[in-house]
DNA sequence: AATTGTGAACCTCTTCACAGCT
DNA sequence: AGCTGTGAAGAGGTTCACAATT
C-alpha cells in the first residue's frame, strides 16, 4: 500500500467520530463540506483522505453515513476488538481503566501489569493485575497485541524492550520520553505536557 | 515573529526534557547529535529548530546544558507559573491533579470546575471544587490563564464559549470533538482514541 | 445544481551539504 | 578536527480548480 501519512490517519478517525455522532442525530448523508466544517478543516482535505482508500461517495450527492463509517472502521481496523495490556497502574492508568472512549472503539484492556507487591493478584473493574514476571504467557494467554505504557521515564525503555521481546508490535506511551523500538514496531506517544507547552509558548509569543 | 510549525515547538518541548535529564546526570555540554539520537531525529532538525529563536551553541564545542535549557525556557514561556483552571472532575480529571510532570514545570492547577452538586465546596489535593455559576469570579480571583477541559462531548463547546467569554485564550481539550473558538485563542487536543487507532490502523494495514 | 475525485500548483517542513567558527 | 548555522534542494502535505457524475 503507498504510505499513507498519520494526519490522514488521525483525521480518518476524527471523520469515523463525526459519521458516529451524525447517525446518532439519523443524518443519513453528508458532504465533504459538511464533515470538514466540523472538523474545521477543508472540504479537499476530506476528499484527498477517503481518496487513497477508493471513492466512496456520488457526486452531486455526498456521502451515505452508514456506508461510509462502515468504510472507514474497515480501513482503520475497528471491525474487531483489540486486546490491550496496561502497563502501571498510576493515576494515569487508573484513569485508562474507567475510560468509556476506549471500549466503546473496541480496545479492551485485558490485564493491568504493576509491580506494586500491594496490587498483586488484586482484580480492578473485573480486570487482574499481574506483576511482569510471568509477562509471556499473560501476553499469550490474553493474546494481547497493544500495550499502553503508564510508567514512570526511568522505567519505560527497560519494559518496552521486554514486550518487544515477546512480539508487541504497537505501543501506546505516556512516559515524556522517546523510546527505542525496531522498525517493525509502532510507538504513538501522549504527552500531555508537550501540549500544556504549545500554549505557554503561544500565550508567551503572542503579541 | 516569524511563524514558527507546532512541530518546532513540539520538539523544542522534548529537548528541554532532554537537557533535563542531562543536567541531573552532571553533563555540561551537548551536541545536536546527542540531542538527536535521544529523541529519534536528526541534528539538522536540531540545529534548525533552534536557529529560528537565535544562534546558542559553539561551534566544534555543542551546547552548554544549562545555558541551552535556560533559553528554551524561556522561548516556550517556561520561567512562570501558569494558573490553570481543571474543568471536569471525572476519570480523567482525577488523574491530571496528581499529575506530576505539570506541576514541575509550573502549570499550577488553582480551581476544580465540576457541576455534581455532590462534589461543590469540597477541596482535593488542597484544590477547591466550584460549580460554573460563579465562573466569572473564580477565574478572576485565581489569574488563571489556562482551562483544561475533561469533559463530555456533549458539554464541552458550551463550557469553552463560556471561559472564551471571560477571556480564557488557551484550553488543553481532552473531549474528542473539534472546537470552535475565535482566532486569537488556541486549543491543543489530547485525543487518546486517536492515538490508539492509529496502531489499529498499522497492525491491520502493515507488510 | 450540487458535489465528488483528482492532477497540478502551491506551500511547508525536513534533510543535505558545506562554509565558517572554535 | 569537530560541530554549528544556514541557504538550497528535496520530500511531503494541503489547497486549488475543474472535469466528471448524479
Amino acid at each position: 500500500m503507498k504510505k499513507i501519512s498519520d494526519s490522514t490517519i488521525q483525521r480518518l478517525s476524527k471523520y469515523y467520530r463525526t459519521l458516529e455522532h451524525q447517525l446518532e442525530d439519523k443524518v443519513q448523508t453528508i458532504s465533504s463540506f459538511e464533515i470538514a466544517h466540523i472538523n474545521n478543516i477543508t472540504s479537499a482535505q476530506v476528499r484527498k483522505d477517503l481518496s487513497f482508500f477508493g471513492t466512496f461517495g456520488k457526486r452531486g450527492l455526498g456521502y451515505n453515513c452508514e456506508q461510509l463509517k462502515d468504510k472507514i472502521g474497515q480501513i482503520l481496523g475497528l471491525k474487531k476488538d483489540w486486546n490491550v495490556a496496561l502497563v502501571g497502574f498510576g493515576n494515569i492508568g487508573r484513569a485508562l481503566i474507567n475510560y468509556q472512549e476506549f471500549k466503546k472503539q473496541g480496545f479492551k484492556i485485558k490485564v493491568i501489569i504493576d509491580n506494586d507487591p500491594r496490587k498483586k493478584n488484586q482484580i480492578f473493574s473485573g480486570i487482574p493485575i499481574s506483576d511482569i514476571s510471568d509477562v509471556d504467557k499473560i501476553l499469550d494467554k490474553n493474546k494481547i497485541e497493544i500495550v499502553i505504557l503508564a510508567v514512570p521515564v526511568k522505567v519505560a525503555q527497560g519494559l518496552t524492550d521486554i514486550f518487544v521481546k515477546f512480539g508487541i508490535k504497537a505501543f501506546l506511551n505516556f512516559a515524556p520520553t522517546s523510546l527505542k523500538v525496531p522498525e517493525d514496531v509502532l510507538v504513538k506517544n501522549e504527552n500531555m505536557s508537550i501540549e500544556l507547552e504549545g500554549l505557554s509558548f503561544f500565550l508567551t509569543n503572542r503579541k
